[in-house]
DNA sequence: TCTGGGGTCCTCACACCA
DNA sequence: TCTGTGGTGTGAGGACCC
């Protein structure tokens, strides 16, 4: 793609120049808004490095990474999120290469949601960077939708110095569609009545749900337009994609998502996983890996307060086949040592066919709160005594006082132990 | 071309039980 | 006792989203 033709490079979702208009200026029945902060980490990295700005910017790891942001600078080339580092390098070798502060971007994603909550409680936050509203309650007291929205999109450019696009509309999923429309930096409103009209123009890759292989199987049916998937009849729709994604798609083409803004969020899982810098065949190497996933992942449940029942692992060997092998627990669990044991077992049986490892990770499955949570002791728990549990709520706290890198798994701290990794000891990494 | 990391939801297969 | 059936829980894997 040549430099310059941003309207296709801009957007990750597929876009239509059609819906990109004028739809009416109806707010009667317009009371969801959807902020979507505009190329978000570039963004937030142009502030910090304004020597940047106008350069194309990458922000994203190391070769075997992917691109995680770009300023528009970079999309014109081509390039795009969740493109392989390496691709993108050669669609525009001139570009500038920023690692990722995810603390940073936090930081201003806590700012930003201050901002959204000023305006209405009603704010779910569906990632770091975008978030839907539900004004109607907003409305006397500062004006139509369209006037919150830009109330929002100037105080977020005003006090972070980022811009972000917002859609104005009847429901969730159109709201959506209209900010993607409106970027980078603009506004779009459909109006209730224009909801139908407004999805017709879209292609079937619009719909939510819809990625490469949904995509494809529809095409065998010659269905490329939401348009076509709304006259499509249901059980021929259901009977292409299965029964629930053929519902929910049809509905969707119609402007029909009954789905309230809701606050709040409970995870249903917690998980990490970690790609080699290079394939790994010894398998010591990917279990030491494990050990320090399944410590990452107690160590975010314990924070969250939250127990999990099923300990799931992920493998993908390095002709990219993922494998996946889960084990549920009598009693849930916070504790990183009887997460890595599971771990440990299920990688166990899993068959490599020979192959070294590409990545692996460790999950926790079926959260409930700690406190409601039952607790049976571990084997090397004295009644009564001091526990597992209380050896890593103390690492916690050396970690709060002096940061991740301070103390670690012994067994990663000190280099793989072959001879016996059946314990896991604690030892302090650095302290300064 | 060469594919991250974190997460959700769905489907299918299978075991177990009434 | 054997067989069929439906509900439920679990496990594996695929697809998708940001």
């Amino acid at each position: 793609m040549a430099p310059g033709d941003e309207d296709a490079a801009v957007s990750r979702g597929p876009r239509s120049a059609q819906a990109r208009r004028d739809w009416g200026d109806d707010q009667s029945g317009t009371s969801i808004l959807h902020v979507d902060m505009d190329a978000f980490y570039a963004s937030v990295e142009l502030v910090r490095r304004p020597a940047l700005r106008g350069l194309p910017v990458i922000v994203g790891g190391g070769q075997r990474s992917v691109v995680l942001a770009a300023t528009y600078e970079a999309r014109a080339f081509g390039v795009n999120s969740a493109m392989p580092m390496a691709r993108a390098l050669r669609a525009c070798p001139q570009a500038v290469v920023v690692p990722p502060d995810h603390r940073a971007y936090h930081e201003v994603s806590v700012g930003v949601m201050e901002v959204l909550g000023s305006v209405t409680a009603l704010v779910e936050q569906v990632s770091i960077d975008e978030a839907f509203l539900d004004v109607a309650g907003a409305r006397r007291r500062m004006g139509p939708p369209t006037v919150i929205a830009e109330h929002i999109r100037a105080q977020v450019r005003s006090q972070f110095g980022v811009t972000c696009s917002v859609g104005v509309a009847a429901t969730k999923f159109v709201a959506k569609l209209c900010s993607e429309h409106a970027k980078p930096d603009g506004m779009l409103l459909v109006p209730k009545a224009a909801t139908v009209d407004f999805l017709r123009t879209l292609p079937v890759g619009a719909l939510w749900g819809v990625g490469e292989k949904t995509e494809q199987a529809l095409a065998r049916w010659g269905v490329t337009t939401v348009a076509e998937v709304a006259d499509l009849d249901v059980g021929t729709l259901q009977r292409i994609i299965g029964k629930a994604a053929g519902a929910h798609l049809h509905d969707l083409a119609w402007g029909r998502d009954p789905r309230p803004v809701c606050p709040g969020h409970t995870d249903k899982s917690i998980g990490a996983e970690t790609t080699f810098d290079t394939d790994v065949g010894d398998p010591a190497v990917v279990e030491a890996r494990a050990l320090e996933l399944a410590d990452t992942c107690a160590a975010r449940l314990r924070r969250a307060g939250v127990v999990g029942r099923t300990v799931a692992i992920k493998v993908r060997t390095s002709d990219f086949r993922t494998l996946s092998r889960s084990c549920t627990l009598v009693t849930p669990t916070d504790v990183g040592r009887e997460v890595f044991l599971v771990a440990r077992r299920l990688l166990a049986g899993v068959d490599l066919r020979g192959l070294p490892v590409r990545l692996v990770g460790v999950r926790v499955e079926g959260l409930s709160r700690a406190q409601d949570a039952p607790r049976q002791p571990t084997l090397d728990e004295a009644v009564g005594g001091p526990g597992r549990r209380d050896a890593e709520l103390a690492v916690d706290e050396v970690r709060a006082r002096f940061g991740r890198a301070a103390i670690g798994p012994a067994t990663t701290a000190l280099g793989v132990d072959r001879h016996d990794r059946s314990t896991t000891t604690f030892a302090p990494v650095e302290l300064s």
